[in-house]
DNA sequence: GCACACCCTGTAGTAGCTACAGAGTCAAGA
DNA sequence: TCTTGACTCTGTAGCTACTACAGGGTGTGC
C-alpha cells in the first residue's frame, strides 16, 4: 500500500508518517518503480503501536523505548511496566500542578467583579505584582 | 540596572530577557556607553508583569493581549476578564483531559500484572492494537 | 596587569509535527 | 491523445518559549 493508504488506516497525516521515517522509528519501505513508498503489514502494525503510545501521552523517545522491547520478543517485560509506571507517575504530576494553576487562576478572576478602566481591575494590578507567595492573591495560598 | 541585575529579580534567565525583547514584550532599553542594556523601573514591572502571567500558564500571546490593555489604563477591562475566562476554560479541559488519560493508563497497565516476556506481556499486546474505542483496555470506555 | 564575571550578537537546538514549494506520476474521462 | 485532478516525491521553514552555545568585548577587584 502507499503512503496515503497507510495514513488513513491510522489515521494521521501523510507528512506524520514521513517524520517518523525520518526519526527512525518505522523502517524504510521498498519503493516501486515511480519511487513512491510501498508499504506492508508490518509497517501497519508499527505505526499503530506508535500512534497508540501518541494517544496515550507518550513522548517518541519513550516509544522508541517501547519499540526497542518489541525488538525483543523474549526480553523480560519489566522494562514496559516500569515505562508505564513512569508515565502514569508523570501524569498525576500533571494533574496536580494543572489544579494548582487552576485555583491560582479562580483567585486571581475573583479580584475583578465588576466593571472596572483596565487600571483599576483587580486582576491587572495583581498581575502588575511580582510572583510572590502569600502576597498576590493567585499566589496567596502557596506553600514556600 | 543592567540585565543580569533585571533578570535575577524577577527570577528569570538573562537570555529570556533578552527575548522578550525580540518579541517586542518589553521596550528596547537605553543602552550605556559600553553598548549595556540599561533598564529602569518600568522595565522590571513589565517584566514582572509577563512572568506572572507565564507562572500561571498564559502563553506569550495572550501576555501581549494583556500588555496592550495595560497601554490602555482608562479602557475597559472587559478583555481581561474575558482572558481570564478563557484561560480557566482551557485549564479545565486540560484537567479532564489528563483525568481521561491516567485511567486510559491505569486500565493499560493492568494488562500485565505478572512478570513476562515482551511477547506476552499485555501492555505491549494492548499497544500493538489500533485505538479502537471499545477495543483495546485503555479506550474500552471511551464515548464514540 | 590579570583573572573572572559580566555583557554583546547571532545562530542552532528542543518536540512533534504541519505546511508549504516545486516537481514528478498515475488513472479516469473527453 | 490530451487533460485534469489526485496523489507522491524531496527539501525546507514554521510553530512555542525558551535554552545553549560560539566568539568576542567590557568592567572590576586584587
Amino acid at each position: 500500500m502507499r503512503i496515503g493508504e497507510l495514513a488513513k488506516q491510522v489515521g494521521c497525516d501523510v507528512e506524520t508518517v514521513r517524520y517518523y521515517e525520518r526519526e527512525g522509528l518505522i523502517a524504510e519501505p521498498e519503493r516501486d518503480q515511480s519511487g513512491y513508498r510501498s508499504y506492508g503489514v508490518s509497517h501497519l502494525e508499527t505505526l499503530q503501536f506508535i500512534r497508540h503510545g501518541r494517544s496515550l501521552g507518550m513522548k517518541l523517545v519513550e516509544i522508541r523505548q517501547l519499540l526497542n522491547f518489541r525488538h525483543h520478543p523474549d526480553g523480560d517485560c519489566s522494562g514496559v511496566d516500569a515505562l508505564l509506571d513512569v508515565q502514569l507517575e508523570r501524569i498525576e504530576e500533571q494533574i496536580a500542578a494543572m489544579g494548582t494553576l487552576k485555583e491560582q487562576l479562580i483567585a486571581l478572576r475573583a479580584e475583578c467583579e465588576q466593571r472596572q478602566t483596565n487600571r483599576g481591575c483587580g486582576i491587572m494590578r495583581s498581575l502588575n505584582q511580582a510572583v510572590q507567595i502569600r502576597q498576590c492573591p493567585c499566589h496567596r495560598d502557596e506553600s514556600v
